[in-house]
DNA sequence: TGCCAGGCCGGGT
DNA sequence: ACCCGGCATGGC
């Protein structure tokens, strides 16, 4: 349900992270390519390591299509090592490759002329792009306006009484998706925003800090459904 | 040193 | 429909 309310407060904590953080122009990446493959990198991993990944991968030549798609997914798997489950997301990098070769011919804008509703689905169907990976590719490759959902959405808000621990993916993306407006640039930035309020403030060894720019926002127990 | 990081899948209830 | 184990490196 809309509610007035909701899409204010949501609203005005985008500001403050605004002013706190300045425009972030996420996601970090010199190309749609480096940044879907970022996507599939990232998964439960530290940024850190991924992009140590990324910059190995683009010695080796391979932040291109073609390249990719001719690489074997076992000398792939040694290069990437660096950023955890590196067998795992070899499988899942040469799955979204062959994706986007075979249908697209690795086209990054007729991959992204389809409706991205429709891409979505097919995005899902590849197996190793779960919701929050199609959702970054389509947001911060393809500029479609879909809020992304990751752990730190999911703790920042748990922590302000928005959700339950249990909420689902859909569930929270539904919120955040009503109640602002339907813009793919404030969606790139509000997300990059909690990425960085995370990291910084709200990590696990972090659980509460008076420093923390929204803090001000955490006295309100309201019902937020 | 042990714990943590920008998920997802497959098999079992 | 959930629940859980597995996947793995580098930083602090």
């Amino acid at each position: 349900m809309v509610n007035q309310k909701n899409s204010n407060e949501l609203y005005s904590m985008h500001q403050v992270l605004l002013e706190f953080y300045g425009s972030l122009h996420w996601w970090p990446g010199e190309s749609s390519l480096e940044i879907m493959v970022g996507a599939i990198l990232t998964q439960n991993t530290n940024w850190q390591n991924v992009s140590k990944a990324i910059e190995k991968m683009k010695e080796e030549g391979l932040l291109e299509v073609t390249a990719l798609f001719h690489m074997d997914e076992k000398s792939l798997g040694k290069i990437i090592k660096s950023c955890g489950y590196y067998n795992l997301k070899a499988r899942r990098l040469k799955n979204f490759i062959n994706f986007f070769y075979r249908n697209y011919g690795g086209s990054v804008e007729r991959l992204f002329s389809v409706d991205w509703k429709i891409l979505r689905e097919e995005l899902l169907k590849i197996n190793g792009i779960g919701p929050e990976t199609a959702d970054s590719i389509l947001l911060y490759a393809g500029n479609k306006p879909i809020f992304v959902v990751d752990a730190y959405t999911r703790r920042i808000f748990h922590r302000h009484n928005y959700f339950s621990f249990k909420a689902s993916y859909q569930e929270i993306q539904h919120f955040f998706m009503v109640h602002l407006p339907q813009d793919h640039s404030v969606y790139n930035e509000f997300h990059a925003q909690l990425v960085m309020l995370g990291k910084d403030f709200c990590n696990k060894n972090n659980p509460l800090c008076s420093q923390c720019p929204l803090s001000p926002f955490l006295n309100k127990k309201t019902s937020h459904s």
